[in-house]
DNA sequence: CAGCGGTGTAGACGATGTCAACATATTTCT
DNA sequence: AGAAATATGTTGACATCGTCTACACCGCTG
């Protein structure tokens, strides 16, 4: 009887008797894309991006190793799933940034660097992933990963293009102005989370405030010429 | 006789029946270590970093699949070898920049960041490998390409010192300052180089634009302040 | 000439991503 | 309700990869 075999019945999130909900939940034994997406964040975080196989994936959720198959095309789908789910998050702290400091301009710009940055750290491996060349990357694939990084993206269009109309910053075409800021606190994170900043890893206080003279930098990169 | 087999001898730079030179150059079948190191560059520019297989690159130099291991001791040592030749060519531009422009530091500052960003457009994939996630990057691990890396890094930190001597740039410590504004530098050619700036890729023209306000951000974020 | 270290080779192992074929559970149609 | 369709999960197989071990060859030094 080589199908009956293992099953930890432990590891589904029980069958789901209850008839029909109004969302379309998966039904058969559990929803498994959710379950694959959540073992890859946990692994992503614990192991890094190269830990991430199709198989490993499977093996924790307690399937067989193409099961993952019916929920993602391929290993770059599911890695593309797991990012989308970075931008989202990064997304949400750059939002929080701006409830915070919706009036002030300059403090939501440095707020926002703040939390760029605080992502970078925090979420390093998922940093790496959303940004570094884990997975192919072709246009028009993983739409559904695009539109959640330009969702994020937009959230510094916004910033640029209130501090334009207030003055604060520079005119001209508001996405290359936001390209120019994003650049500085993206490549300062790029280096520290690919560790090419080591030399300041060993003094976390140069570090913190080399952080802290990057994220006014972003600003004063693009600051309106008096 | 299952030894006699390939050995296509065209493929081999003559095997130097000459007595003996100054320089080292290995013996035996030909300087293998130089031929994997040729053949990845190569094929790193053609394929991308993905394709850079130990058995490939073995492949490509016409040996077996583990001669490489007689030169390098992993397939990460073989692509750190790849990279640092990066970055020694990265530190060559910068050189260049700096010699044109020795004297005027403002002018030498742009023409090093145009450098940086043309060599990340003109060696987009081995930019990648330099600074990407393709390979394990533990401290005290490929000494030699982390100091290739310094080497370059160097350059930059030369820059700052001058132009804070001259007071072009901001004070503060040098580190810091020449971190900050590499990071406008290299946040823009990595997010290009990785494909997350499609909507410029559209307009040719405004990306080129965005790539000189890049350059100019950069030294503008580190500006003396008046 | 013997031996020895530098170099290249074949074989094997475990691992991975993916495909094709098959089994089973849930939904939908009649 | 039963049948057919569909969604989901499983096994087996294949090609590929990095690396280890044992072996063969080469050119030098004693």
């Amino acid at each position: 009887m080589p199908f009956k075999t293992p099953r930890k019945p432990a590891a589904r999130p029980a069958p789901r008797k209850g008839r029909r909900s109004a969302a379309p939940e998966p039904y058969h034994h559990g929803n498994l894309r959710e379950a694959l997406l959540e073992a890859g964040i946990q692994l992503l975080k614990e192991q890094g991006a190269e830990a991430l196989g199709l198989r490993e994936l499977a093996r924790q959720a307690g399937v067989s190793r193409t099961a993952p198959y019916r929920h993602f095309e391929s290993r770059d789908a599911l890695l593309a799933g797991i990012a989308e789910q970075g931008f989202v998050k990064l997304r949400e702290v750059l939002l929080e940034a701006r409830r915070e400091h919706d009036a002030d301009h300059e403090a939501w710009f440095i707020a926002a660097a703040r939390a760029y940055i605080g992502f970078a750290f925090g979420y390093a491996e998922h940093f790496k992933l959303m940004f570094g060349g884990y997975m192919k990357y072709e246009p028009g694939q993983h739409t559904s990963l695009h539109d959640a990084g330009n969702g994020a993206f937009q959230t510094l269009v916004d910033l640029v293009l209130a501090s334009q109309e207030s003055g604060l910053v520079m005119q001209g075409d508001p996405i290359a102005v936001s390209i120019a800021a994003w650049s500085t606190l993206h490549g300062f994170c790029s280096l520290a989370v690919h560790k090419r900043l080591d030399f300041l890893v060993e003094n976390p206080d140069l570090l913190s405030r080399t952080a802290e003279l990057v994220a006014r930098t972003c600003l004063e990169g693009v600051r309106a010429r008096k």
